[in-house]
Order: structure tokens, then sequence, then C-alpha cells
DNA sequence: ATAGCCCCTCACGTCGCGTGAGGGTCAAGC
DNA sequence: GCTTGACCCTCACGCGACGTGAGGGGCTAT
């Protein structure tokens, strides 16, 4: 019943290679080894060697798995919760650049072949230049800045012009409500704002009810953004900022 | 308009130490030199870094990538199919771990603290050992069934169950036609055929039309597949062989 | 006894950087 | 004019999970 490195290799899938390299850093020791030295695996090796794989198809690095599984008391849930998060976030990744691939090979196909600049015009189809360098003092190295612009750099023109056309409209529902004289911390004001924030969350970062208050300031504050959303309605930036600010304590009332 | 290493870093968001990288490699040298030897990047440099960055989220090696930019023949739209390919292999695969993960927490959730033999029935939720070894004298050590082993060896019970009935039902729709009499290369059965091309094709292997003859062929060669088969309904093997044949045809005429 | 395939142990290579070590450069404040 | 601190430079080793020989022994069959 004992096998040769071959053999496990040829039932387990992997390279005799990868079995020496389990074996040298104590992830895999063989059972047993024959007269002549060679490896011997039993059933429990092979066992061991599955639990293995598939803590490794999970992309748990060789050491922890090997941590795993000599300590009895492992967490195992707490380290599954952790992997599903990690691959969960990989996967969305791998959503969006397959649909950056795709947009590029639509333009691919119509028309003539595309020069690189225009591949990278999907990448930056916002100019953030001008207010790039403001923003970053700002807000500093925040988390929510650092996420924003790894998640911006990947967007394509497509997604750009749906992330606009979402705005606009989140932004002109906010304008038709205070044109009706509703209240800013009316429950229609507030679902509006709860809609803008659930945008930013979705397409910039993870923007918490706290966060998306100091959003509203920002908009009252920066004479930048404040010109900007005022375009829409004058007032409409205040409104905003209130509006954000009542949905936050509708989510978490003040103390 | 000459920005230095950390600049550039900031700006792109990579690491200083990966400019340098860059440059060791010729992937991206700056333009310039300050008097004390700064690497000094214009904006054409920085329209390069943009190009890299896109082909690198991409995941394509770093040397590919420099060949693709210095190449004006570099077909970008072959690339880019090559890398969609790549990708989707790679969620599908994402996906298949996450339930994975999820059935797993599932049942951590419910019961006692699931035992890790419980964890690995998740991934022999059939049985190869059986035909295995005559499966592999037939097919030997072609490309397909190195493959399929490979891509086999991940899927989640799930997802067995999804493979299963999706091939039973292409089956039943074969056998459906082969009942009401109509001809295997007829184009009904010829669209069946291309169901079950591309049912093993998703979840096996790459299975091009021809490898798809050779695998009808095995079906009526081997006794244990055409068994499995005909107990759906007597026949159906041969039959399945005809349309796929016709099928390949179809797709490749006959020279 | 020879051939051919298996096995072993070093030990260096790979990829895309991270992370110092050891030292020069530059603008600002004292 | 000198120090401070934030930059910049060039080596050069480290990492993770193996790949890929090199050099040598073992096993089995003809």
């Amino acid at each position: 019943m004992a096998l040769t490195v071959s053999q496990v290799a040829e039932i387990a899938g992997v390279s005799v290679r990868t079995l020496h390299h389990y074996d040298e850093i104590g992830l895999l020791r063989p059972s047993g080894r024959s007269a002549a030295g060679y490896r011997l695996y039993n059933d429990a090796d092979l066992a061991r060697l599955q639990q293995v794989m598939f803590f490794r198809e999970l992309e748990i690095p060789l050491q922890e798995i090997r941590r795993a599984l000599s300590d009895p008391e492992f967490d195992i849930a707490a380290a599954l919760r952790m992997q599903r998060q990690l691959l969960s976030e990989k996967a969305a990744r791998l959503h969006a650049l397959l649909s950056a691939v795709d947009a590029a090979l639509a333009r691919l196909g119509n028309e003539e072949p595309m020069t690189r600049e225009e591949m990278i015009q999907m990448f930056d189809g916002f100019d953030p230049s001008a207010y790039e360098a403001e923003v970053e003092q700002r807000w500093g190295q925040s988390e929510a800045y650092q996420e924003s612009k790894r998640r911006t750099a990947r967007y394509t023109k497509q997604d750009w012009q749906q992330i606009k056309s979402e705005a606009e409209a989140t932004f002109a529902r906010l304008a038709d409500l205070m044109t009706a004289g509703v209240a800013p911390d009316a429950p229609e004001a507030m679902d509006a704002a709860e809609a803008h924030r659930q945008h930013i969350d979705r397409w910039f970062y993870p923007c918490s009810h706290a966060f998306h208050r100091g959003l509203g300031r920002l908009y009252v504050d920066d004479p930048r953004f404040t010109a900007n959303i005022d375009k829409t309605r004058p007032g409409l930036a205040a409104y905003a900022a209130a509006a954000f600010a009542a949905n936050a304590d509708r989510a978490k009332p003040p103390a």
C-alpha cells in the first residue's frame, strides 16, 4: 500500500518536486522510507495531502496550512471567513478586469486597430489632475482615499458613464426634493441621501454613514465641490449635506 | 514637468521600488536623469506607465508587456482574447472556491465542528477510481486529459450536481430527438451535440470539434461508456456519436 | 551486464517586487 | 555655514512555491 513520490504525484495531480518541497518544509513528511531512502506514502499521508490541497486551493500560505493542520485548536471557521472575504474581493477585481477587457475588445472589433493611446483613455475617463493634489491634502492618506484611487484606476469608460449618470440621478432627486420644499431630514430626502451613499460605496470606497456625513461637509466647505453641485440648483450642496447628516443620524442616532 | 520617483509613485499608486524595478528590467526607463542621478519622468513616461499598469492588471508577465509595448506589430487583440480566456477561467475557479468555502462554513455553523475529513468529501463528490486507470491508458498523457484532471479536482459538490444535471439534460435532448426519428445529422441533433461539446468545454477541458468527434467514437467503442449512456435509451451512444460527427463536419466540413 | 526508468540530495533560477544597508542630494531652519 | 530631515541613489539579499537541471545511486527486465 506504500506509494512512491511519482505515484502520489500522479494521483494527486501535483509534481514530484512539490512533494519534495512539502517534505522539506515539514508540511507533509512521508510516514516511511524504503531501505534505499525512497519516500513512501501511506493512506494517512494521502489524506493529509488532500487537506493540504484543499487549503492551498484557497490560497492559504503553506506555513499557515502547516500550523492549521498541526494545531487541534485552530479556528477553521475564522480562517475560512477571512479567506472567503479575500476570495470575494479577488473575484470582484477579476470581473472588473473582464469587463475592461471586453470593452477593449469591443472597440477593437469595430473600428481601426485602436491605438494604445485610445486604450488608455478608458482609464482616465475623468481628469483627476486638477483636484487631485488638494483632495490628497484634505483626505491625506486616508484609507478611503487610497481605496478610491485603487478602484477608480480600474474603471472603464463605460463604467464612468454609468457612474456619472447615476450620480446625476441622485443629485437630481435631491434637487427635486429641495425645490418641492421637502425638509432635508424628511424620509424621502434621507432615502435619496442613502442612495448617494450607496453609490459612493459601490463605486469608490466603503462609505460609512459617518464618512458620508463628512463628505456632505466637504461639499459645502470646498468651493470647487460647492460650485459644481450648485450648478444643478443653487443651494443644493448645503441641502445635500443636511440630508446626508440626517441620514447618518437615522442610521445611528447621535448620543 | 519632470517628476521624481516618489511623485510618480504617488500618482500611479505603485511603490518606488516598483519603478526602480521597471527601470532595471527595461520596462520603463525614465526619459531623463538629474545632475545628481535622480530619475526624471515626463508625461510620455507616465503614459507608458499607464499602459504597463493596464497590462499588469491583466496579469500579463512584465517581460511580455515589454515586448508588447516595443513591438509595433504586436497583436493586441489576440493578446486580449487570450487574457480574457485566462481571466474568465480564474474567475470561474474563484466562484467554485467561494461556494466551496460557503458550503464549509454552512456546515460549520450548523453542527459540530466539522472534521477535516468531511471537508475533503466535497472534493471527491464523484468516484473516478473505477475508470481512471483505463481512461488514462486510452487518453494517455493527452493535454485534454491532464487539463480535465486539473479542473475537476477543483469542483465542489454543488458544481458536480450542476454538471450532472446539465449532462443529463443534453443527453435527454438527444434521446428525444432519436425517439422522434430525427436523423443524427439534422440541425436539431447537431445543435444538441454542440450543446454537449460546450458543456465539456466549459467544465472539463477545451474541447474542439475534432476532439468531440473522438469522444463520440469513445462512447461507442468503450462498453462502459456505451452501457452507461444506453441506460437512458438503447442506441443513444451510437446516435450521439453520429450527431457529434455531423456537428464536427458542420463546423469544419471534411476535405 | 546493460538499458531505461525510477529515486535521492544539493543547489541555483524564477517573478515581482519588499526591505534594508550604506551613502550622496537638497531645501529649510538655526 | 551647519545641521536636520526628507528625499534620492546603487547594491544585494529575502520571499513563496516551487521549476529545473546536475550528479549519483537503485530497481527491474531483458
